[in-house]
RNA sequence: GGACCGGUAGCUCAGCUGGAUAGAGCAUCAGCCUUCUAAGCUGAGGGUCAUUGGUUCGAAUCCAAUCCGGUUCACCA
């Protein structure tokens, strides 16, 4: 229970005895007091006025004695400013509270949500490698899954491996045509890199092959469809829903390629899942629901065979669910993997980690599954989030100008490499801990700064400027954290670890008084206390750039606190006892609020 | 054209379920390492919260209109 939920009901109740007056607990507004204010928490009155029939000063004044006389272990003081009422909390209750959670490692999660929840997230195409926005999905993603999982959800982690239709028909056609059997291992190129290659040689053809076409005087719009290379590819898709077998054999060659370069980059980046569904065998169950919605009339066919649904009634455009040529189109595979993951899961969310260029598309797949009466339909949500971009505008991969997954992972590790050897701070380190550290903080720098946003919000990325390693960054909080850890454990060799795990036993709580607290102890006390909240509302609302905000904030102000005190010197026993349990538990926010992220934090750096 | 999303400091972003004088980081400038790691700390400058109107005790926040930007409405995925 949060310390403003208990003000909340202590008020509620209040409001029920002073004035027999039943209010809605969460119609109470508490928000921190300004720091130009004497007080912790502040309640405003303003909406409390008319019901009650009170002026602010006599309802504060009311207000404020009572709880100060009802509940002294909460509250030591209170005053009143215009329509605010100001509450000093007790400094017994931050002491009582640190004592209680200093050492608890788990500090922050917590067991108040019991659903069965998939996340499906980076659901790559098999036709080339990762970018800079995939890795915006999946560190969304990832961080999404586990935060609902530390507020006790039952949580599947997914992926969608779109491994067939015409884009991979497009790469194999160009290694067919191009590559004189060169594979990945006879060329040293990473798998997904090397079929990626051969997608652009596609594009590349198809866009010379159209503009013979137009020399010849034909038109563009005609070019385009009547391409040879285009043609070609599209029967390819025809032959692979055919399962011919030849087409099937370098299907599955060119598709085993990519798996080996994304398990690759999945392993450094450290994504992982529990379920992996691939739209080739999704799309055959897809094209059976389709199948059977025509009969019930949900579907009709238009002349040339083609299936379509149409949702004009609904707000929405006439959407094709299969092509005349028979084969499946994107949205067909999605119906039938809804279907699979409830059949096989039981789940009651199925989150769709996706950008929001696809917000139409799951908007249409959510109404056709309804139409269909799926039970699946009802716990679609689509989390949407912004495209990443540069400068210059999107991410163009026929004008080269996207950002390689795996390029800017190495380049992160790279600058975290050269900055560690310019402070040279950990000279003692062996190669296995300085690769291991670089890889922490350029990681963690690169993950930082894809969270700390809105994930609804697109963000821009400018390759010109490295992401940063001050500020409001993944290293500051990561060095924050080490520091941390240095004094702890030089506090340890000094007084023994026995004795400064029982730091809360040697403390004498009763010396406690409110002007023992410094005002940078009693700000990180506060935020520490806010962390399970925090948690609880970043899980709710599906976004990990609360966390990230969240834990810039602590170690920003216990950056400050370092400077402004010292804790293994404290100017008295107590004072290092107390700022012993604050440090200790700032780290341990740290480690799980970063854990949260998906960040790694090192002991030293 | 329809639908949806956005516009806050030079730049990147918080704040948006209405509350006190709108906050961070970067960049700029000025200070701080014989004291627990300076990837740090302290301070300064920097704002018509796109515009206009409305709702009310109170609006960056809610509503409407307008302007600007984006996404989407494919027999691509």
């Amino acid at each position: 229970m949060s310390l403003v939920n208990d003000i909340k009901l202590t008020t509620k109740k209040a409001v029920d005895v002073l004035y027999e007056t039943s209010i809605d607990e969460t119609g109470i507004t508490v928000s921190l007091t300004k720091p130009e204010f004497e007080g912790d928490y502040t309640i405003v009155l303003f909406a409390l006025l008319k019901p009650l029939k009170k002026s602010p000063d006599v309802l504060g004044n009311e207000l404020g004695n009572y709880l100060l006389k009802n509940h002294s272990d909460l509250f030591h003081s209170f005053n009143i400013i215009k329509g605010f009422l100001n509450l000093v909390i007790a400094d017994t209750c931050w002491v009582n509270f640190l004592s209680k959670n200093y050492n608890n490692t788990n500090f922050g999660k917590q067991n108040i949500s019991h659903k069965k929840i998939m996340v499906e997230y980076s659901s790559p195409n098999t036709n080339k490698p990762l970018h800079l926005g995939h890795l915006r999905n999946i560190f969304l993603g990832w961080s999404t899954a586990e935060l609902s999982k530390a507020t006790g959800n039952n949580v599947i982690k997914s992926c969608i491996v779109n491994d067939r239709g015409i884009h991979i028909c497009k790469s194999m056609i160009a290694w067919q045509r191009f590559a004189n059997n060169a594979t990945p291992q006879s060329t040293h190129t990473k798998g997904d890199h090397f079929v990626g290659d051969y997608y652009v040689k596609f594009n590349d053809e198809y866009k010379k092959e159209i503009e013979t076409l137009i020399g010849k005087g034909v038109e563009k719009e005609m070019a385009e469809k009547e391409a040879p290379i285009m043609k070609a590819a599209q029967q390819m898709l025809v032959d692979w829903e055919a399962g011919k077998p030849d087409v099937i054999e370098l299907w599955s060659m060119m598709n085993s390629w990519v798996y080996e370069g994304f398990a690759e980059t999945y392993k450094k980046i450290g994504a992982d899942f529990d379920k992996i569904y691939y739209e080739s065998q999704t799309y055959i169950l897809g094209k059976n629901l389709v199948e059977a919605g025509l009969e019930k009339g949900i579907f009709y066919k238009e002349d040339d065979g083609s299936i379509w649904i149409d949702l004009t009634a609904d707000g929405l455009d006439k959407k094709i669910v299969r092509r005349k040529d028979g084969t499946a189109v994107y949205i067909t595979q999605d119906i039938g993997l809804a279907v699979d993951k409830y059949e096989e899961y039981k789940i009651d969310e199925n989150i769709y980690v996706v950008g929001d260029e696809q917000n139409y598309h799951f908007k249409v797949l959510k109404l056709i599954c309804q139409k269909m009466g799926l039970p699946s339909a009802k716990g679609m949500y689509h989390l949407n989030y912004g495209m990443v971009e540069l400068p210059s505008g999107k991410m163009k991969s026929r004008e080269g100008t996207v950002v390689d997954a795996d390029d800017i992972v190495a380049e992160m590790i790279n600058i975290a490499k050269q900055k560690t050897e310019e402070l040279g701070k950990v000279k003692d380190f062996n190669d296995e801990e300085l690769i291991d550290l670089y890889e922490t903080i350029g990681l963690g720098a690169l993950k930082f700064f894809l969270l700390r946003v809105d994930p609804k919000k697109r963000m821009v990325f400018n390759p010109e400027e490295s992401i940063d390693f001050h500020g409001f960054t993944g290293p500051f909080v990561q060095y924050t954290y080490a520091r941390i850890k240095s004094v702890l454990r030089k506090m340890v060799i000094a007084h023994g670890s026995w004795f400064m795990e029982n730091a809360d036993a040697n403390y004498e709580l009763s010396a406690m008084n409110y002007e023992l607290l410094f005002p940078l102890e009693k700000n990180l006390l506060v935020q520490l206390e806010q962390f399970p909240t925090i948690v609880a509302e970043a899980a709710v609302y599906f976004d990990p750039s609360k966390i990230a905000l969240y834990v810039f904030n602590l170690a920003k102000t216990f950056s400050s606190f370092y400077t402004e005190h010292s804790i293994a010197g404290a100017e008295s026993e107590e004072k290092k006892y107390l700022r012993y349990m604050i440090s200790q538990q700032t780290a341990n926010i740290i480690q799980t609020a970063m854990q949260l992220l998906g960040i790694k934090v090192p002991e030293r750096m």
